[in-house]
DNA sequence: AGTTTGAAGTTTACAATATAAACATCTGCT
DNA sequence: AGCAGATGTTTATATTGTAAACTTCAAACT
């Protein structure tokens, strides 16, 4: 929980909608989230979210930009638990994501998918998810710097491994994998082969 | 345009209304679509659709359904072109895939994410992306047997390359990638990166 | 040919929602 | 104490999904 300034009569109410609106998502998927319904958690009128938000996309904005902070955060928690490997670190934040993203599909949607924002669409969102990209491409230039990954543009090497990671988990998050394998392979050995190929694809053996 | 029978009133209401709101959502986006714009577009009242469709939902599984009849005469298309290699099948197929996502963003996004359906979610689109995807499976089979591509589960290697593949059009349809590489690439180069990185997966050089 | 009937379409009505506008209240500054 | 502006509330409106009652017409049966 970040410190947030105390506010008016609320306290912090803008704080507080985010939060509220994280737990409808969580609970109605991204379908069920309304302005009135977000309101009535925070305990205020179904028109007091507007002193905060000009319309319903720019509260869905904070509330990706809050999840992006909260993906980095895990993600950074995970690295900082790792060691010293950058190729360990790599693989530890990856994991991170991975569970974050599995963890609460319906946020990963919403964080993702446009389809939320009637009005403002890509644009608004292009920034929000730059940070943790940019440290795994980090990750992957000192790897190479130590001959344990494959040379090439680490930025590339990265669009490639982020493509594969979120096709993954949104397929498997929308079911759309499972009938693929049947019963031969649980969902864990599924993405235990996903994550071998990525690191194939880098030259780790 | 397949044979439909004959019907009362309109000719053929039910195919007219998917196709009015494939128009809808490519000029404004999946929100843009609502009941009323697609009777509007297909000449009726705004509750006729009701009597080809239980609820919106429905209409919007019929044009997901369409949709991936439309992906797979594309592929097939593409796939006889192609000539008897498996391998030239597999990546002018796989050609197809990437050209119909892209070209038809919003379309794309309606197919593969749940976002747009309230009630009926994951469930009810289970089982429509199998067709194409068995058919790669079959693809890697083949050229697995002919000593082209690295052993193993073709299923496997499947899921792993359609991960791939889903998630570089769906990243790159809404405009997350671009600023990772600026301008060092065109779009075009890091999507002929992307390939050649799934081709590398599969031991072709 | 005339009648009936059910599918297809229309009209009307209603509830939920986003959002605007006018009004009310509280807090911090003077 | 009093003011001003930020924060909330109430009320109102347009859009939308959907139900219900009514209409119309093609086709089957007599």
């Amino acid at each position: 929980m970040a410190i947030v300034k105390a506010a008016y009569h609320h306290g912090d109410l803008r704080t507080a909608l985010i939060e509220a609106a994280l737990e409808i998502i969580d609970e109605f998927g991204p379908q069920g989230l309304t302005i009135r319904k977000v309101a009535h958690r925070a305990g205020v009128s179904h028109a007091a979210p507007y002193r905060h938000f000009p319309d319903k996309d720019d509260l869905i904005l904070a509330v990706v930009e809050r999840g992006f902070e909260l993906l980095d955060e895990e993600m950074d928690r995970a690295r900082s638990a790792a060691g010293d490997d950058p190729l360990a670190q790599f693989a530890a934040s990856g994991e991170a994501y991975l569970s974050f993203a599995m963890g609460y599909p319906a946020y990963y949607r919403v964080m993702f998918s446009g389809d939320l924002l009637a009005s403002k669409g890509n644009e608004a969102l292009r920034h929000t998810s730059a940070a943790s990209f940019v440290r795994m491409i980090d990750d992957l230039r000192m790897a190479q710097d130590m001959g344990i990954v494959r040379q090439g543009d680490p930025t590339l090497q990265a669009i490639s491994i982020v493509s594969t990671v979120h096709g993954f988990v949104s397929l498997a998050n929308d079911n759309r994998l499972n009938h693929l394998y049947g019963n031969s392979y649980t969902p864990e050995q599924v993405k235990d082969f996903v994550i071998t190929a990525i690191f194939e694809g880098l030259g780790v053996n």
